[in-house]
DNA sequence: GTAAATTGGTTTGCATGCAATGTAATTATA
DNA sequence: TATAATTACATTGCATGCAAACCAATTTAC
């Protein structure tokens, strides 16, 4: 009986709760802008990019295309952007912020702070370390799919 | 304008953009038994601790309780474990592999082994480097959490 | 130049994650 | 001991994540 199959040692299990307690641990800071977490998300990407196309967007923020609809559905009823469509090629659709999106990268301003008190108990160059190491096996992750994805 | 808002430095993002890219990488290793990533990981606790109550499973597992509910009805019809009463405490259930469910844990055995393809990006003691990080991180998350809800 | 393949998005169906509500059983309290 | 608080689960409603099917516009191929 080896330990392969333990909890503990599932580096995928970590990834599961932690990522979830992320998306908890914003909750009650994104109340504010009444939005949840893969529409802070979008509206982050949008602050960094404005009047992008939906598939740039999924592929900056990593949401799946069919759940981008539907978010941003919301977050245009919510005010926080409109989708227009692309003059030279008709499929193609732009995100615009509205001014009261633009405005709330502001109330949002301050969020990241807040977190970082939550994962106070890194260290800075640890921060560093961990980062270096995700990102690591991220681009592992990605390899290793698309090797399935040929081999099928 | 600083870079606080970016996407590529949210440490929440790259957990949420890993823990969904480990849940596809292992659907296909799954498959062959039919089950999800969560109602693996339910099974893989099982594995470890069986005839353990509900409330255990939800804290091993740090799955939602109510989506528990749901989770262990769809492994129950399709025939890896019942649920039954306990005796002293008429609220406490008791999850219980049936002769099946014990006998898929050697169908999951090379599961790990597979995974750790996909990992090889990571040195052993970088993947430890990792989880130790993780960890620290995590404890923080909990703690940051409990805070917040003493406060309010 | 038209049929075929591709591309950008949307829709649909299923499986959670999670807060909130409900319920039965148990325990604590006045 | 009757009532209030608590506990263990189940249920409900909403928001994704994701595969698959679908549709329209565009590009390739023959």
């Amino acid at each position: 009986m080896n330990d392969d199959l333990m909890l503990k040692n599932q580096l995928c299990h970590r990834f599961y709760t932690v990522s979830n307690a992320f998306s908890r641990a914003y909750r009650p800071l994104l109340a504010k802008l009444d939005i949840t977490y893969p529409q802070y998300v979008i509206l982050m990407s949008l602050w960094e990019n404005e009047g992008i196309t939906i598939s740039d967007l999924v592929e900056h923020t990593q949401i799946d295309s069919g759940a981008m609809s539907l978010i941003l559905k919301k977050l245009t009823s919510k005010g926080f952007l409109t989708v227009s469509q692309a003059q030279d090629d008709k499929r193609v659709k732009i995100v615009s912020l509205t001014a009261y999106g633009r405005k709330m990268r502001a109330t949002a301003s301050n969020i990241p702070q807040q977190m970082r008190c939550d994962i106070a108990a890194l260290s800075d160059s640890q921060a560093r370390t961990l980062i270096e190491l995700i990102d690591k096996l991220s681009s592992g992750l990605q390899r290793s799919l698309c090797q399935r994805e040929n081999e099928s």
